[in-house]
DNA sequence: CCAGACGTTGTT
DNA sequence: GTCTGG
DNA sequence: CCAGACGTTGTT
DNA sequence: GTCTGG
């Protein structure tokens, strides 16, 4: 796993964390949308700094979090891919996107000096993973059922490079055996806190040691009361440069769908609008989603952990059955009318016109 | 002792 | 920073 | 579209 | 030159 990190809600409707009963004391940084969905890519060929995203984390005094108190609840921009504090530079040699629960559990390493001290849950609406199918690579996305954000157990460090007064930000996701529901599709998963039980015995570091609760944290993903879904996505969610809602959505296989999208990119069309309009591109130099445009949306920010977006109404979905272990079944996909009702049109989707 | 690793996924 | 291999 | 591979065995 | 993965 790696990251894409210009697919996200905006910023306020993450504030409280719905669907968690947790209030974040402050944003730390100035991203105005929560970088979503996690994938891998090729961070070194391609330039997709600076791969922020927005990682929960509790306050400690030496953090010095922008002076927040010690245990307040803040979500703090990181980079992706830690750097440990005793990294006197980057070292694109190491690749720490990722930490496995097994290296956890080991003790020593890498990961035994930060595993009791800094841990974070990471902020996304679901994680890319690829299905290699012969010589395909297919992309799939998984998600809370519920449509409400998913929450990823990492790690997180600060660390003073030479030469640089500000400390440097970074976090890894740490990944498991991927449970049997979701194996054929790869052996690992990232670790997902899908209750606020789990959050919060994750986010305590107070006693800075390790503890049987943690470890079973750790465990392939087991939440009944909690079901994922997984359906696969355009191709083009790999390719760098492009940028689209229709990347966490469910591949269409209609004519004029985003096959023919992508086959003219740069020529501007309409499309029946497919998604829900409270995404945005970051840092776009011109306007996301045509005339329409989101800025001036008001995004309801509710305790109620439902509805928080459109793809809620599974009813107008049929997803891959990801109960079914055969990697050939995932083929029915289809976008029924949902959202038809939206007026949104969508005329420059990768703001390169 | 001291230099060098410390890491993970999957074609980076 | 701390551990390990040479 | 367009950059990059164009090959295999076998697990760095 | 042509295929293909992103």
């Amino acid at each position: 796993m790696c990251g894409r990190y210009s697919l996200g809600r905006p910023r306020n409707e993450v504030q409280e964390l719905p669907g968690y009963n947790v209030q974040p004391a402050a944003w730390i940084a100035e991203d105005q949308f929560v970088p979503s969905a996690m994938y891998p890519t090729q961070q070194t060929r391609h330039n997709i700094a600076p791969r922020s995203f927005a990682p929960v984390v509790r306050s400690r005094e030496s953090d010095e979090l922008q002076n927040q108190p010690p245990d307040a609840l803040v979500i703090h921009t990181m980079k992706w891919g830690l750097v440990p504090h005793w990294s006197k530079y980057e070292d694109a040699s190491l690749s720490t996107t990722n930490a496995r629960a097994e290296k956890l559990l080991e003790g020593g390493g890498m990961w035994g000096s930060i595993k009791t001290k800094r841990r974070c849950a990471v902020i996304c609406e679901g994680y890319y993973e690829w299905l290699k199918k012969g010589k395909e690579r297919l992309p799939y996305f998984t998600r809370h059922k519920d449509g409400r954000l998913m929450l990823l157990a990492g790690l997180y460090d600060r660390a003073f490079l030479e030469g640089s007064n500000e400390p440097l930000w970074t976090f890894t996701v740490v990944t498991t055996d991927a449970n049997k529901e979701f194996s054929w599709l790869h052996d690992r998963q990232p670790v997902i806190l899908s209750t606020t039980e789990a959050l919060n015995t994750w986010l305590d570091t107070s006693s800075d040691r390790w503890s049987p609760e943690l470890t079973n944290l750790l465990d392939s993903y087991n939440d009944p009361d909690s079901p994922l879904v997984c359906y696969q996505v355009p191709k083009e969610v790999g390719k760098v440069g492009t940028e689209s809602p229709t990347f966490i959505q469910p591949i269409a296989e209609r004519k004029d769908g985003i096959a023919a999208m992508f086959a003219n990119q740069r020529k501007a069309r309409s499309l029946p609008p497919t998604s829900p309009a409270k995404m945005k591109r970051k840092r776009s130099s011109s306007p996301p989603y045509g005339t329409g445009g989101v800025s001036d949306e008001k995004v309801k920010v509710g305790k109620e952990a439902r509805k928080v977006n459109a793809w809620e109404d599974d009813d107008e979905i049929e997803y891959v059955d990801t109960s079914n272990p055969s990697p050939s079944s995932p083929k029915k996909q289809k976008l029924e009318k949902a959202e038809s009702s939206s007026k949104n049109k969508i005329t420059d989707f990768f703001g390169k016109s």
